[in-house]
DNA sequence: CAGTATCCTGTTTGATACTG
DNA sequence: CAGTATCAAACAGGATACTG
């Protein structure tokens, strides 16, 4: 890796990076993401497949998603109503690089964690 | 990209990846990691090389950053006082990813940001 | 079923001033 | 130089109740 690829990322300032981070880097995005990454799924499909997400937040972070093409909402006039989500060829872009993202976490998130502790130990 | 893999993000109710989102999702932590990239920096050349970050978020991250080992902190015994920060192993290892993630924004940012715009347009 | 509407909380960030 | 201390603002997220 050399050092002046970085420019990706502090070229503007952190600006561009911080666009994404501030689409991604939410407690549900990439969970709904990835679980929208099995195909079509309804409002109540991917409420049952994320633990513990609420109503009120699965609908902010699909709304944003959709405001950003990420996800295409499709409603149907039925009674009862049926909403489906999907990804869009942006939010399966998206995949590989949060992939890279969590295989980075599986390796080497143990050893932060010893880190942290042994630091808490060292000092307050 | 098949949609199994995606288990990696999913795979423990989002534990894993919102344990590093949790880390480097913040506003100036790939900043610091991307300008250590450099190499080894004193605080007030992050300070300058970093447009916009407080002493106070400069000091706080860099000692989230120490505290999980991805940056070491040497304090030289002199005076005025000189303290330098170098990426170790750990912080290397999330540039690579860190730059996936830069190059999905620089691909499509653009398209998320004209998308939001037409978003706007159509509702409130 | 697929949401909205309110209220409330903790956390993150910034501004400013001060110090060994 | 390399921080610390204090205060205040902004925001994300959750609990709960209600609806076309």
């Amino acid at each position: 890796m050399e050092y002046e690829h970085t420019c990706l990322i502090r070229g503007d300032g952190g600006q561009t990076i911080r666009a994404i981070l501030d689409r991604i880097c939410n407690k549900w995005t990439l969970l709904i993401v990835a679980t929208l990454d099995q195909g079509t799924l309804r409002f109540s499909d991917l409420h049952q497949q994320i633990p513990g997400i609420s109503q009120r937040m699965l609908t902010l972070t699909l709304r944003h998603l959709e405001s950003d093409g990420l996800v295409a909402r499709t409603v149907y006039a039925e009674v009862p109503p049926r909403v489906e989500y999907t990804l869009t060829a942006t939010g399966k872009s998206l995949i590989p690089p949060a992939l890279a993202l969590a295989g980075w976490a599986i390796e080497h998130v143990p050893h932060i964690e010893a880190s942290r502790a042994a630091y808490q130990a060292r000092n307050g």
